[in-house]
DNA sequence: TTCGCGTAACTGGTATGGTAGAATACCATT
DNA sequence: AATGGTATTCTACCATACCAGTTACGCGAA
């Protein structure tokens, strides 16, 4: 989920604004339309408009941020055709990770995975906020088992551009049993190299959310530029 | 300062500098390895150090250059798994597209792209350096009349990464009647709708990049990271 | 000659001041 | 009251200066 919080390296001022504002816009603390100026923030931080000014120019690059020259700076919003481009990309490539996962796939594999399932399993019942989680390394071993390490990036790209407007959802939660039957069937697919079956299941389990975002859509049309 | 560089929109000293360098990194006119001063590139373009720092966090978010502070800024090599999850990804967002594409293909579509055959054909012999814009362009009506508009815009970012290393190749010249031959037989199998065969043939289509890539690598191994 | 060390010449990061353009408030005129 | 032009006040952009690490070079000692 991280890929920010590098924290090894020198973390300069820049990165720290940038890690907090990222935070913010992306938790929806900062709401979509929110003007922000570069000296307001920086008087906020308590630093100079320099290293804001950074980056808000990272958070332009990432669509977070709309920044236009002599004008305010204001939180993008949700488009419902970059969300839906986003899902397109991921769902394109987890079917090529499964694709080439099950061309690879062994035994040793499925009980890796196997052991992870057990763990969503138990989370289902006693920390329901672990799920998802556990839901991202499900996939990201699929990526890496199937031979498509850096996958998982692409896909976690995608992932935070939906999660941003999921976070309005309610009824995440309810559905965290549907998806532990999904990665289930997945599973079995993989196991028995059934290729159709595996994308047939993948189809289904990234479909889900449309419902969900469609919600959004309705229901906070506010938050929506497009 | 004021030289009209791009007629509409209002464009900043730091888009003028970045769009310039990234011309130089991309056409290997810069060559990775090549280091780069914030100070040294100011006096270049007759700017300050702001607009050229800008750049460079741009192309650093790019992947093209290394900032990394306190230490010279360099310009990136080539890195086989960079290059590699580039093709990944374009293949991914290719085949789904054509899968989507054969579910809403009709005849009006299938002309159109026919149209843009007979083009490549007649480049072919007559004006072959158009040749790579017919191709972009046969790909990206793929996308448009398949439902996926936006897809063209990722397939083209992983173009780029890819397009860069290509410049080294001899061999891409003779290459383009195999892949007319692609186009030709994908075309088809969109208008008889068959998406097996649609996907296999894109399969083909983008693997003849791997010999190339290949060859570079030994070939320019000095160009590369890692 | 070779090795070690200190210094000087870099590097990118930050702070601050000033500028041009865009939006807004406001007053004069109709 | 409605409207047009103007002045004020925002904005992000650019230039300059300074700072803190890093590197490289040269000098001196072994």
């Amino acid at each position: 989920m991280d890929e920010i919080t590098s924290s090894f390296e020198r973390r300069t001022t820049a990165d720290v604004v940038f890690t907090q504002l990222h935070r913010e816009i992306a938790s929806l603390t900062l709401l979509p339309g929110t003007k922000l100026s570069e000296a307001e923030v920086a008087r906020r931080f308590g630093v100079s408009r320099q290293p804001v000014r950074e980056a808000f120019s990272r958070l332009g690059n990432l669509e977070l941020l709309l920044v236009r020259p002599q004008k305010a700076t204001v939180v993008r919003g949700f488009s419902l055709e970059r969300v839906e481009h986003a899902r397109f990309i991921r769902l394109a490539v987890e079917l090529e990770v499964i694709t080439q996962a099950c061309a690879v796939w062994d035994a040793a594999n499925a009980d890796i995975l196997q052991k992870n399932i057990e763990l969503q399993r138990q989370a289902l019942v006693t920390e329901p906020k672990q799920f998802h989680s556990l839901d991202f390394q499900f996939h990201k071993e699929i990526c890496e088992l199937g031979g498509c390490p850096r996958a998982i990036d692409a896909i976690a790209e995608c992932r935070q551009k939906i999660d941003r407007l999921c976070t309005l959802s309610l009824a995440r939660e309810s559905e965290a049993t549907t998806l532990l039957e999904d990665h289930i069937a997945l599973a079995d697919a993989l196991r028995t190299k059934s290729v159709e079956r595996a994308l047939a299941i993948t189809r289904q389990h990234l479909g889900r959310l449309d419902s969900t975002i469609e919600e959004i859509h309705l229901t906070h049309a506010d938050y929506f530029e497009s």
